[in-house]
DNA sequence: GTCTATATGTGGATAGAC
DNA sequence: GTCTATCCACATATAGAC
């Protein structure tokens, strides 16, 4: 038993291994086999257990995204019946969004960044199967979210509200992703530039956190942007033209 | 020649194809069989002209990526030649990266939406060869960017700025892939909730300016919102506690 | 440069013994 | 529930005629 997260049970053996291999190969470059072998179990347990790799991949989300989901609501619940009828702040609101879903990276037992990552990156696969997933995961609790900051911005046209929030989750999902992978893109270890160490050993329980500190701020000043100048679309709420600052 | 933008040329077909279909299937998803089938060229035209599936990808992005770097260091040129060693605007810097990137989407004859897409979604495909290309590709313009932001806002911390442009750069990247994918996760078809006709068939120009008004506002505010209030950390430079305003 | 034919590997899935 | 053995579709790549 020389990895900690090994489970006796065939069926959590193949989750935790699938859902490692798919955030590191993405799923279809991860094959059966693959996971078979690193969970160490029969290939045909897979079929067995679960039907279908497609159907694996659905599970290993399930498995987090119960909690997730659960999670988001209640908090939400929690700072709607603290506030009693008043609308609830913006911060709040990103703050059980957002923070729900970074402190999952910070426990182990909830998949840590492994599961952070895999979700970031699986939200851009183009299969349809996967999409049509998520679409179904998701829709409830993005739903109440989005009402929420309605209720939060009432001066702000609902479109812009969705585009904003659509950009949240980009950057959020991309900061995740790319703890491992964008380096390249900005050319080196995220934070490592300015000599703040990073990623050193400490560990992913130290990413989550640095990376919700580092990320809220950046949401929130964002989403409190000024709006555009030119409107030149039609949107429910009328837009005064001229940079109007999004009540927050 | 029903397709308008097919070419004579054997060797634009098949990039033109391979663009469209990485973009809609990923790059594991999509079978060379499929590409030759769609560029209407024999099966064994790739291996000939390009020598290999990985090499096809590369060049589909080497065509396009040649003209945006080129274009977004001399936009940067431009700015700091009018500025005669002043520190740029943050905004002026955004709008040289952000916005040469978002023109790219209104030009057919660049790569249009689907480009962008394409570029969105495989900055996040896990294979080593393609971080590998990427971090070749961007390497030179993201470090001017970077630099450019380090004059521009003195006294943000450097690893402040970096973490900010990977958000930013995530919000962007999720936007544009999201454009026909994460309608998934907001629950609508992008800016069609709240009554603004979208991607109706005006098109992806149409999509890449209304993308282009409601992301610089957004990416701007981000960017400048307050800094965490908390810096357990060492930077490189003092930062006063108590959510301080980035510099401007 | 283009084509056919094929080499060679790997994928997901399953039948049937234990 | 687990395992072996295997089916068969499809992948990338290439050899060699034209």
């Amino acid at each position: 038993m020389r990895d900690l997260k090994a489970n006796t049970d065939t069926r959590e053996r193949i989750l935790d291994a699938a859902e490692r291999l798919f955030m590191e190969n993405g799923y279809e470059a991860t094959s059966m086999r693959t996971i078979t072998g690193a969970a160490e179990v029969n290939l045909a347990a897979v079929n067995y257990h679960f039907g279908s790799k497609e159907a694996l991949l659905r599970e290993v989300f399930r498995r987090r995204l119960a909690w997730l989901n659960r999670e988001r609501l209640q908090a939400l619940d929690r700072l709607e019946q603290q506030a009693g009828g008043a609308p609830l702040k913006p911060s709040q609101i990103l703050e059980a969004f957002f923070g729900t879903l970074l402190r999952m990276g910070e426990d182990e037992s909830l998949g840590g960044m492994t599961f952070l990552r895999l979700l970031g990156r699986t939200l851009t696969e183009p299969a349809e199967f996967i999409r049509t997933f998520f679409a179904g995961e998701y829709a409830q609790v993005i739903d109440r979210y989005k009402l929420a900051l309605f209720s939060a911005l009432p001066d702000v046209p609902k479109a812009e509200i969705v585009w904003r929030l659509h950009f949240m989750l980009g950057a959020m999902s991309y900061a995740i992703a790319g703890t491992d992978v964008l380096q390249v893109v900005t050319g080196c270890e995220v934070g490592d530039l300015a000599g703040e160490a990073v990623a050193d050993d400490a560990g992913d329980t130290a990413l989550a956190r640095r990376l919700a500190q580092r990320l809220m701020p950046f949401l929130l000043g964002g989403l409190r942007a000024p709006l555009p100048q030119f409107q030149d679309l039609p949107t429910t709420r009328a837009a005064h033209s001229g940079g109007q600052q999004a009540q927050i």
